[in-house]
DNA sequence: CCAAAAGTGTTCACGCTACACCCATGC
DNA sequence: GCATGGGTGTAGCGTGAACACTTTTGG
């Protein structure tokens, strides 16, 4: 081995899983079932394995507190503050994830003591994990502008009013009707679809599908999306 | 030790090393003394020590390299792809740091082999450096919008124009002299100096100096920096 | 017909863009 | 006085913000 006179140290990746239930932004935590902090609220977190890479990680410990692949997922960055951990030097690298909450397997909630909470009515947490969801809160709200990430938190199908219901909720503020619908649309991203959405009034709201694949063309040629001015 | 049973790794840091001399932007990379790889081109970098937390560790190999302490330095990601490094399983944290190339000291070059390249004249860089690199100065432009970073790379006195030139350089295009000039004096950040320069005109250009006190006092009152419309 | 939510129109002000123009100075 | 780079003025356009207005439907 060529570095054998270097330290080394445990590498831990921790989740901050975002969901939406249509009115409030919400965070999945669990109470951790081994020392330190036994039944403290945490984030879901694992250690890094020697064949994976971090990346890897983050999906492993996703899919077994959530039941879920494929979730967009994203690296925050690495937290390693020497006494981060009382028990031993861990270096952290911090995650978000975006899911459906709708998709999620409520079974899941007792097997792992895990539990959905609104942002403002969260229990303390252990360790940095308060720092960790402060930058991935500070990311969201960043990257909901110029990305089209908004969608993974919302059911495939949506009524304009729902994504801008998210938007409220991820900025903590009111938006205007007229002018987020416009905005929206003008980007011509959103299909229309036959059916409305009547569970909140006779109208009925039309429903529509985010169309990947046309973000996915528009952006090779250069387009961005991009609704700061919400 | 409560976590015996997990792995552990070797930690590095590798630091992108910023700098402008004026009309371009460069880049400090060195050639490694030690295997793998020796004799290549590469980030400045180093091991994390079991005392010491990252942003300690790249200050440290920073400081080594160019001299400097108290340098704007900032960590990008976690690099962790299981081969990046052949020679053993290494996690690299990525940082990226801004430096007036002015203050840098010209013996350290021999001394480590070290050179400033222009972005567009690189040579290859070991392992994943490049990876790091292009991450760093997506950060960069990023930043550079809505942070007063850029001045982390001009001496403290300076010209509008060679305020714009380092625009230029990040943004790789040319800027409105005009509608720079007022975008920045807009925000009244700069102070304007008795002092011309005339080393490029028979008129003079001012100079100026970033008020930082007044920065921070106005972002507490909830001004943001934000030059997104050159 | 009315209430309530969905969706559209219209005006205003501000800020970016482009480019024409004026200014100061050394030769 | 004129060439050169430094610096200012300004018209036009696009877009966000605010809010009045129309549409649709079940009761």
């Amino acid at each position: 081995m060529t570095y054998t006179d270097k330290d080394t140290f445990y590498l831990a990746v921790d989740c901050v899983i975002f969901g939406f239930d249509g009115a409030q932004l919400k965070l999945l935590v669990y109470q951790r079932d081994f020392m330190p902090e036994q039944g403290s609220w945490s984030l879901m977190g694992g250690f890094l394995k020697k064949g994976e890479n971090l990346d890897q990680a983050a999906n492993r410990v996703l899919a077994r507190i959530s039941g879920l692949k494929d979730v967009y997922l994203e690296q925050l960055s690495a937290f390693s503050e020497v006494n981060r951990d009382p028990a031993a030097r861990v270096i952290s690298i911090g995650y978000y994830a975006l899911i459906n909450i709708a998709d999620y397997d409520k079974k899941l909630l007792d097997q792992y003591s895990a539990r959905w909470f609104a942002l403002d009515q969260l229990p303390p947490l252990i360790f940095d994990h308060t720092e960790i969801l402060e930058k991935a809160l500070r990311r969201l709200k960043r990257k909901a502008k110029t990305q089209p990430i908004g969608f993974e938190l919302l059911p495939t199908q949506f009524t304009i009013i729902q994504l801008r219901n998210l938007y409220e909720a991820i900025y903590q503020r009111s938006v205007d009707p007229a002018n987020f619908r416009r905005k929206f649309l003008s980007m011509k991203l959103l299909d229309r679809l036959e059916a409305k959405d009547k569970t909140s009034s006779r109208k009925g709201a039309y429903l529509y599908a985010f169309n990947r694949e046309k973000y996915e063309d528009l952006s090779a040629k250069g387009f961005a999306f991009d609704v700061t001015g919400i």
